[in-house]
DNA sequence: AACTATTTATAAGA
DNA sequence: TTCTTATAAATAGTT
């Protein structure tokens, strides 16, 4: 409809594409309140421009958002948020149940918050604690033992030597 | 466009009316795609019939949630789940790092982990147990003399009561 | 669902 | 850009 017929293809020549969009958008906004007058249609219509403009109309009996709400449930889409908000939540849920209990673990650990526990309990936490210190100064040991073992090898001097190094070795830090 | 001139309102005619619809309807989706082919805009284009019905087309290079999300985006609407999307998001970024804390926390108490820690961070984990030992059979001897104490009172009383208590006693739970 | 007289949209030019 | 205009396309009323 014009002085030649065109092929709906993209349009090359930029300058023309351009003057093609702000035309044709101008009738596409016209006829799409016209079709919303004329047949009491709710209609919603979103364009973006090539370079990222928005355009946008809405049939007057509605808002976009209301329509946009309409078509997401009528397709039964959950907007990707809405599917995943239940997922969140029970994710939440399950993490709180989680962070609780090792919140009570370390309370009940630590001696903070013994409630609860029948005696049999503390007997057996008793046992753990008493397995944790072991294994604490295992590795104490273990760590002190590499320390005089590093000073020996850089540190080539007699054994009192190494032994006033170590009392002093704070002052180094 | 057509044998007469039409005014723009809506029409009264029922068949009228859903003819006119269902006419125009396609002169609108045939439009929205020609724009977008021909100009490389992004169009989504929904449409409620007045009996309900749903028509709907976006451009081809984008799905319609795609410009929905764009058109929420850019009129900086925050349709309620995008919101608390986000903000569950981040509560579970929160609540994760309090777990890892806890874990953490928890396997060098029992341990369990204790690389990282220096001869320092032993000492007072070492110190920390010893603590939490000691408040461990604190408690466990409070309860011990309580049972105790419970049942010097009974036994003190007519041993026929005492009996009946314990024959009883499932009543009182 | 077709047809067609008219109106409307718009491609190209100014 | 904006206006103009020849022509293509859409469609109102009809069959």
């Amino acid at each position: 409809m014009g002085r030649g017929k065109i092929e709906i293809k993209r349009i090359e020549n930029t300058t023309n594409r351009q003057v093609t969009f702000s035309k044709r958008r101008g009738g596409l906004l016209k006829k799409a309140n016209e079709l919303a007058v004329l047949t009491d249609a709710q209609i919603g219509l979103i364009i973006f421009s090539a370079s990222g403009k928005l355009y946008q109309y809405h049939s007057p009996s509605s808002s976009m958002e209301e329509i946009i709400d309409g078509f997401l449930k009528a397709e039964n889409i959950h907007f990707d948020n809405l599917n995943s908000h239940q997922q969140l939540h029970s994710e939440i849920t399950k993490i709180r149940h989680e962070t609780d209990r090792l919140q009570l673990s370390l309370k009940q650990i630590t001696g903070e918050d013994l409630t609860g526990l029948t005696v049999n309990d503390l007997n057996q936490l008793e046992e753990q604690l008493e397995f944790s210190v072991s294994k604490v100064r295992t590795r104490k040991h273990q760590l002190l033992n590499q320390q005089l073992e590093n000073l020996r090898r850089r540190v080539n001097k007699p054994i009192s030597y190494i032994i006033m190094s170590i009392k002093f070795s704070h002052l180094l830090h």
